[in-house]
DNA sequence: CTAGGGTTAG
């Protein structure tokens, strides 16, 4: 079968379709740009190079003593000669840990401490290491060294090194001085670790922590991109006007900047004027987050009056701004507006990178002007802008909505053959090309490309995939994709699983089918109605009839008759003999009508197998408590075997009372 | 020189 096929070549590393041979080892660098754009594969991409520091801080760490005894003996006065030329000496040796012993009587605290920045600063992360080592072995450590050391782990995206340096303080009193706990706090947000921040944030407070508005700024910040991360945001600011903290320019900055990006016009407007009313003037940093918040709905009226108040105020509109403004005016499609935008930026010097292009690009192509959205790409190309690749992938993308698949291919290749950087959107955006174009190699390359780089595949991809797969008829890999993604915690598209339960039952995978269902099941809380429906009929025809009663069972009131009626026959002919009478009594509680050929066939069932004679009493007994009446033809199969029951007599009274019963109603079954 | 923030693109 085809899509064993394509699952032959491929055991499962982090995406469970690919196949690599040898990990590969350190992944290519990539710009700081697309690697703060997404933090959660940063984590994996450095993943060895933190595992090697980590090694590092465990063997050293252990040996951490106390703060105050260090063993000085000639204390130097402030800022001696002989301390700046030592603090000298270990910045310019290009071994500054060796220089460490011989100047270890002159060093003071705060000498360290300037070394601790010095080498953060120059992003010397090795250094930075070993001397806070040094340091905690020598007591020679303040809160400012902790403050600083973890900062720098943060920025280093050593986070993990950073909980284990504040957890192994010794002293209660500096494990909640407000300097380290802001600076912990912060290496956590920054590192997008935002629920444990969150956490480590009421376990200060519980200790002793009194936050103070760099704290509250600092855990804000981690809301201003997390969807509902303003409910989280109000929570907060609550907290701090609870304990008597008053709101500065810094947190009305990122609360605007929260409003901007959940959404929420009106509120930000309410924040921008609270702020002025309180005595802050904004900057430009408030405006521009304000006139963000405007270009949602490109509301060009507001954003236009709002660029009016801050030249009056005195403020001049940067880069930034302009390019937001354009923004606005795109979103709202006036495109002549952004254009003439466009051409300001490009006068100032100011459209130097590939943005101000792309915002335009993406919003005419949006708007169905693809061939003017092309205009812009080429100009992109022509005045040798700066560009990372987002301009390409906005035109893919473009291209793939506008159906022109061959047109999108072949910029995916383009793109490819050009730069040698990827980051998850632009894999899901090539990938997604590739796949509409039909071209399985370069997809199954794409893959790789995602597995060499460790970038773990997101819902998007997920997607993508199987749809490709359903397309292409690999209903089997469209399967076990679908299992891949369920397996690490995805949402399931229910649209997608539905025609590919469709389809999987109808290619001889009905076990897999029921598999999809359960899985949308659990990932969703009310599924389509026809697809219990659709589940039902694959499970009888496949004679999975156990689970089939299972469906119904859950479902009864969602399904037609006709399901019904389907069911109750293969069940009564074939399905387990010990689950007919909770079969019966399930369809009974539906609006299903159990007909005499249904009973009947229950009948036969037992009577063929007299082991099972006490179910068929207890369904007889049933049938008369409820109702039901057997036919003419049970009847007479009924008495003649009668013997199995041991006493003749109980099955014929059964029967007369059901033949009184029936006769009083008019009808085999009372129920109407 | 102890800690925080807000900018625009796929």
């Amino acid at each position: 079968m085809e899509a064993s096929a394509v699952y032959l070549c491929s055991a499962t590393p982090a995406f469970a379709i690919v196949s690599l041979p040898p990990r590969p080892s350190l992944p290519r660098p990539l710009s700081g740009r697309f690697i703060k754009k997404s933090r959660k594969n940063v984590c994996r991409r450095f993943a060895l190079s933190k595992t090697l520091q980590e090694s590092h801080v465990s063997a050293s760490s252990t040996s951490s003593s106390s703060v105050s005894a260090s063993p000085v003996t000639a204390k130097p006065s402030f800022d001696s000669p002989a301390r700046r030329a030592a603090v000298a000496e270990v910045k310019a040796s290009p071994d500054p840990i060796s220089v460490l012993p011989r100047v270890e009587g002159v060093l003071q605290v705060q000498d360290y401490n300037n070394l601790i920045r010095y080498f953060g600063e120059s992003r010397r992360w090795n250094e930075i290491s070993q001397l806070f080592d040094w340091m905690q072995r020598h007591g020679k450590l303040d809160f400012a060294s902790y403050s600083s050391f973890i900062k720098y782990m943060g920025i280093s995206r050593s986070p993990i090194k950073a909980l284990k340096v504040y957890d192994s303080i010794p002293d209660k009193s500096m494990k909640i001085n407000v300097s380290v706990c802001n600076s912990i706090l912060g290496c956590m947000v920054t590192n997008g670790r935002l629920e444990s921040s969150m956490k480590l944030f009421e376990q200060m407070k519980d200790d002793g922590l009194l936050p103070d508005l760099v704290t509250y700024s600092t855990l804000l910040s981690g809301w201003i991109k997390v969807k509902n991360g303003y409910c989280k945001a109000m929570r907060l600011v609550q907290e701090l006007r609870s304990k008597g903290l008053h709101m500065d320019s810094v947190i009305y900055g990122s609360l605007l900047a929260i409003c901007a990006s959940n959404n929420l016009c009106e509120e930000a407007e309410m924040y921008f004027q609270q702020m002025k009313n309180e005595g802050h003037p904004p900057n430009v940093f408030h405006y521009n987050s304000l006139l963000n918040a405007y270009s949602v709905d490109g509301n060009y009226m507001k954003a236009e009056k709002l660029v009016t108040d801050m030249k009056a105020s005195g403020l001049v509109p940067n880069k930034v701004i302009m390019t937001t403004f354009l923004k606005v005016y795109a979103r709202g499609h006036l495109f002549e507006k952004s254009h003439e935008l466009l051409s300001e930026l490009e006068a100032l010097g100011y459209a130097e990178d590939e943005m101000p292009y792309c915002i335009i690009m993406d919003n005419l192509a949006k708007a169905g002007h693809l061939s003017e959205a092309k205009r812009i790409f080429a100009r992109v190309k022509e005045r040798d802008v700066k560009s990372d690749g987002y301009s390409y992938s906005i035109m893919i993308s473009a291209l793939c909505r506008s159906g022109l698949l061959k047109e999108a291919k072949q910029l995916a290749k383009d793109f490819e053959g050009k730069y040698d950087r990827y980051d998850l959107v632009m894999l899901n955006t090539l990938l997604r090309a590739y796949c509409n174009a039909g071209d399985m190699e370069s997809v199954m390359q794409m893959l790789k490309k995602m597995d060499e780089l460790s970038i773990s595949p997101d819902w998007n991809t997920f997607h993508i995939l199987i749809k490709y797969f359903c397309r292409e008829k690999l209903y089997h890999l469209a399967y076990r994709t679908t299992e891949d993604m369920y397996g690490k915690g995805h949402q399931l598209n229910e649209d997608l699983c539905s025609s590919l339960i469709l389809q999987l039952g109808q290619s001889g995978f009905p076990s897999e089918a029921f598999s999809v269902y359960n899985m949308l099941k659990y990932s969703k809380r009310t599924l389509c109605k026809s697809l219990h429906e659709r589940i039902v009929d694959i499970l009888v025809a496949a004679g999975l009839l156990k689970d089939a009663y299972i469906v119904v069972k859950d479902n009864t009131p969602l399904l037609s008759e006709k399901c019904l009626e389907r069911l109750a026959i293969s069940f009564m002919k074939s399905g387990n003999i010990n689950l007919i009478n909770d079969v019966l009594k399930a369809l009974h509680l539906s609006s299903y009508r159990i007909g005499p050929d249904i009973f009947h066939m229950a009948v036969s069932r037992f009577i063929a197998k007299p082991g099972k004679k006490d179910l068929l009493l207890q369904l007889l007994q049933w049938m008369s408590g409820h109702g039901y009446c057997v036919d003419s033809s049970s009847r007479n199969l009924l008495l003649k075997n009668a013997h199995i029951f041991g006493h003749k007599q109980i099955v014929a009274e059964i029967l007369s009372k059901q033949y009184m019963m029936s006769r009083k109603t008019g009808s085999w079954n009372a129920k109407k």
